[in-house]
RNA sequence: GCCUAAGUGGCGGAAUAGGUAGACGCACAGGACUUAAAAUCCUGCGAGCUUAAUCACUCGUGCCGGUUCAAGUCCGGCCUUAGGCACCA
């Protein structure tokens, strides 16, 4: 068979025939299939595009055979820095060049088949197209939801050009290697923040995958605290900073502010203002990637200003510092270094105060738990954590009686220092004397627990000690301390695991894993009114007594930032904005959109980073549409987000000259139903399109607050050697190559078939054989079919089997395991001598979504109608269920024999036959059997003894 | 560091809801057909042990423990890899 020929004759017979054209309306079910269209780089199509779209294919192909409407359209996110770049290179219009790839792009989809409703197909670059998403801006800007902001951009100084974020990547220029500086810019920002709750919310009417939801999650950075004012000494000036832990107010020592706070100049005394000035300045010159590099060591400069603790009055010093970001919450913050690791890195460069104002609190369980009817003691005690003079290994005694294993630990007596209470504790129960202790802790601890010994509960305040043994010299301890304990060296990895109580343990990992903050959670102490509650008691009694003092409120707080709309680039949508000296920013008249892309020769940017637009003169000086006097327009463009953001509704009436879409069609296709994309995308482009969305639903422009419902992402398709494809890595596969050489259907049938769908996968060409093999099998198989209809009754059980496995697999991404369904269909029929008309036409009717051409093909040859004209096969559910089954015989959970059952076989019947087995009874006998657990049609288990 | 996903033969990967681990395919080996090759067909294919060959047995789904009659699957604790976020107070 002449696959290429077949596959252009069906190609054509399919686009001729208009099956794949949606109609808005009509009887049938609507159903939205969507895949992210495509960049139409010169590259060409990409294998990892195939595996989508085909998986969508199929899924579409067998929907329309269901009798649903389907819409399954394509189109092009066409502008971009690529076209840019080439247009500069070549001095061409990049629309050109993009007109080229556009071609290429469609020429290579129509190769492979996909239904695609091709009479929907536009490009974002279509002034048709862009027409809308600038009125689409207009809607924005007249709702107040963009304006003009000055925000600090990623500059090459020495390509003179602003870069995104991603061609900033390593802090360096990506064309020309020059280190990245920040340079303020007036940009136009969308605010999106103003919606975080409403797209955090707006989740929860949507199906999308769990990951997808929580990439969302995160992105909108949703955070619960507490605003609190700060008076500045000596002036009537307050700030706010934000705290998620209002609760540590009393542990606040020090405030910063973020170098860029519009405090700082203010505040700062002469004394400090060259060295604040200095940092200032030097921050300025490091870009986003050196603030926030990780473990960079904290910098930071004192104002000479000292805020007023709100609720002590006490005066702690306020700090400039770059690890306070001036773009979330108020660019301030309170610090309390005892229980945040930042704020202690800063507080012991600085020598700055650490108060601790949460005690871990052990509570004992079991036989150490407190008893109620037991007299509660209160005491001071030392642990002390001692290392051994010349090994990694700890001092630890071991209570005789009960096998407790501890630190030396004891009570500190009135007038006594905690370390001479240690030196003096060691000395009594160990004898060892030569002793020098490191350090005290920082954070004591409480522990609760009945104490055996004494016969009384203990409430302990425990001070650990570090040090070590100077040398093993011993004094010679009393017989009554030798008596209760022995002494013991415990190696450190052992050490954790065998101290018997939770406080020990905890001072073990403080020891060898750092000191450091105190994050985790306890009780309150140093805080009056607080002390003794847990977090959240003590942030609700916080936010209250901050309400009532009106030096405070909670407050939540968002990660996620308004949207900067505006990009230094020829090749986006302008943006239909007028700047006039008398009348200010004035939106174009909605009449007189689209603006058009000039069309000039040259794309270079201007020497101050103005998108190239601003070169062009005729374009720009324009009259303002208020006063019409003379005006300058924007020269900036969209994002290549703007596009994207709201293509799938145009597809829903993709040609409308009057809207950008009807509310008719709108209301008809409802939503997406089924939204592919790729794993990269599942944060920002999915949050700018629900954005989108949501404003135009606030403004009654489009009919569902959320417009997609259920959102998938597929795997990559990897080059051989396990690797992202690259033509660098020389690992990049050409789907044309393989459409040439093995067919489409070979090509869609393997890209089904090589893994699971969201799982990145490894492309190979002998798996590819393998599925050629398949295919060919197919074909021949058309030789063995007799003159008979219906199903051979020996095939009927697997053919209503695979019915229903392709059809569930179908419609939840297990295309792997619809091919394999399907291979193993054809094995059945292959081993049969001869098999019925009907056998085979199932097997083409199943295995069309996947493989179009030859299936239609050979289905034709056989004089059966269309596949895509068929309905879709139904199963009959009593058929798919096997008559006998062959299910395993265990003996107490070991697998010892295999029985054929009926299904008509009682439990009885089952457990006789299960008995009887050789293997069985050779373990099962001279046994006593406790019992037989029979799971109808899986297993057998008997539990012997 | 945090979040997410994933670790199963030589390889890609299967395994409803805990119930015969390795479906299906690839690669490999042996054989048939052929003058030969390709194509096709047949057989074998986790490891070990045993056997003349079978049968049987033991181990085996990243590691350590647990729950259960029964664990790739559930629970606790780790390790590794990939992707995302990253001083977010």
């Amino acid at each position: 068979m002449n696959f290429k020929e077949i596959e252009k004759k069906w190609q054509d017979i399919w686009e001729e025939g208009k099956y794949f054209v949606a109609q808005n309306g009509g009887n049938k079910e609507k159903y939205y299939i969507l895949v992210e269209f495509p960049y139409p780089s010169g590259a060409g199509l990409h294998v990892g595009h195939v595996r989508s779209y085909t998986a969508q294919d199929a899924m579409a192909r067998m929907k329309r055979m269901q009798g649903f409407n389907v819409l399954y359209p394509m189109g092009w996110d066409a502008f971009g820095a690529p076209a840019e770049q080439y247009a500069i290179k070549n001095h061409i219009h990049p629309k050109e060049a993009v007109k080229e790839n556009i071609k290429t792009f469609k020429g290579q989809m129509k190769s492979l088949g996909f239904s695609f409703d091709w009479t929907r197909e536009f490009s974002t670059t279509d002034p048709e197209y862009y027409k809308w998403t600038q009125w689409q801006f207009l809607q924005f800007y007249k709702h107040g939801m963009a304006y003009k902001d000055t925000i600090p951009v990623n500059w090459c100084p020495n390509c003179k050009t602003v870069l995104s974020n991603e061609d900033a990547a390593g802090g360096v220029c990506e064309r020309c290697g020059t280190k990245v500086v920040q340079k303020e810019k007036s940009q136009w920002m969308l605010r999106m923040s103003d919606y975080s709750e409403d797209l955090l919310q707006g989740l929860n009417d949507t199906n999308f995958a769990e990951k997808v939801k929580l990439g969302q999650i995160n992105w909108i950075g949703k955070s619960t605290g507490a605003h609190v004012d700060f008076k500045i000494k000596g002036t009537d000036k307050t700030f706010t900073v934000f705290t998620t832990r209002c609760d540590t107010l009393y542990g606040a020592t020090y405030c910063v502010l973020a170098p860029e706070h519009e405090y700082v100049d203010e505040i700062t005394t002469e004394e400090h203002r060259e060295e604040v000035l200095e940092y200032k300045k030097n921050c300025l010159l490091k870009n986003e990637m050196e603030r926030t590099e990780l473990n960079k060591e904290k910098t930071g400069v004192f104002t000479g200003a000292y805020a007023i603790n709100p609720v002590n009055n006490e005066e702690i010093p306020i700090y400039i510092s770059d690890y306070v970001l001036a773009s979330y919450g108020t660019g301030s913050i309170m610090a309390v270094p005892a229980h945040d690791e930042r704020d202690y890195e800063f507080a012991k460069k600085f020598n700055l105060p650490i108060k601790q104002v949460i005690a871990k609190n052990f509570v004992g369980t079991g036989s150490s738990a407190l008893r109620s009817d037991k007299q509660d003691t209160y005491r001071d005690v030392v642990v002390a954590v001692i290392k051994h003079p010349t090994e990694e290994k700890y001092l630890c005694v071991k209570n005789n009686k009960f096998g407790w294993i501890n630190f030396v630990m004891g009570g500190i007596e009135k007038e006594e220092t905690v370390v001479d209470a240690a030196i003096r504790e060691i000395k009594e129960e160990t004898g060892y004397s030569d002793i020098v202790i490191d350090h005290e802790m920082e954070f004591v601890y409480f522990d609760n627990f009945y104490a055996a010994h004494k016969d009384v509960n203990r409430h302990i305040t425990a001070h650990t000690v570090v040090g070590k043994l100077k040398s093993l010299e011993q004094v010679a301890i009393s017989s009554e301390e030798a008596s209760i304990n022995s002494l013991m060296w415990i190696d450190k990895d052992k050490l954790i695991d065998e101290l018997s109580t939770p406080a020990h343990k905890y001072d073990a990992e403080r020891t060898l894993n750092g000191e450091g903050a105190m994050v985790e959670d306890g009780v309150h102490v140093n805080s009056q009114e607080l002390d003794g509650l847990n977090k959240q008691d003590a942030i609700d009694k916080m936010i209250a007594w901050l309400t009532e003092h009106k030096c405070g409120e909670a407050k939540v707080n968002y990660k996620m930032r308004d949207w900067i709309f505006s990009r230094q680039r020829f090749w986006g949508e302008p943006i239909p904005m007028i700047y006039c000296e008398k009348c200010g920013w004035q939106p174009m008249k909605e009449e007189d959109l689209p603006l058009l892309l000039p069309d000039v020769a040259e794309y270079e940017p201007t020497e101050n980073g103005e998108s190239p637009l601003a070169n062009i003169t005729d374009w720009v000086n324009t009259t303002c549409p208020c006063c019409g006097g003379a005006a300058r327009r924007e020269t900036d463009t969209m994002p290549n987000w703007a596009g994207s953001s709201w293509y799938f509704l145009r597809f829903m009436d993709a040609h409308n000259d009057k809207e950008f879409a009807s509310m008719d069609a709108m209301k008809y296709w409802q939503r997406v139903d089924w939204y592919n994309g790729g794993m990269e995308h599942t944060a920002r482009h999915l949050l700018y399109a629900r954005f989108w969305v949501q404003f135009l639903y606030n403004y009654g422009l489009v009919p569902n607050k959320e417009m997609i419902w259920t959102r998938v992402s597929h795997g990559m398709v990897l080059g051989s050697n396990n690797e992202k494809m690259s033509k660098s890595k020389g690992n990049v596969v050409n789907p044309d190559d393989i459409v040439r050489e093995y067919g489409a259907d070979t090509l869609r049938v393997y890209e089904m078939f090589m893994g699971d769908y969201q799982q990145d996968a490894p492309w190979s060409t002998d798996s590819l054989r393998g599925c050629k093999r398949f295919i060919d099998k197919v074909i021949r198989l058309k030789d063995k079919v007799n003159n008979e209809s219906g199903y051979s009754k020996d095939l009927e059980n697997l053919i209503h089997k695979t019915i229903k496995k392709v059809t569930n697999d179908l419609g939840t991404m297990g295309y792997n395991t619809a091919v394999s369904a399907l291979m193993i269909l054809a094995n059945a029929l292959d081993e049969k001598e001869t098999i019925t008309r009907d056998d085979y036409h199932i097997l083409l009717v199943l295995l069309n979504p996947i493989a179009p051409h030859v299936t239609e093909e050979l289905n034709e040859q056989l004089g059966y109608s269309r596949i895509c004209e068929s309905e879709w096969p139904k199963y009959d559910e009593e058929k798919t269920i096997d008559n006998e089954k062959e299910i395993g015989v265990q003996v107490n959970g070991k697998l010892r024999a295999s029985i054929k059952i009926s299904v008509s076989d009682s439990e009885e019947v089952i457990k006789e036959k299960a008995l009887q087995q050789d293997n069985v009874i050779k373990f099962t006998e001279g046994k006593e059997i406790v019992k037989v657990i029979v799971i109808p049609g899986r297993i057998v288990n008997i539990v012997v003894k």
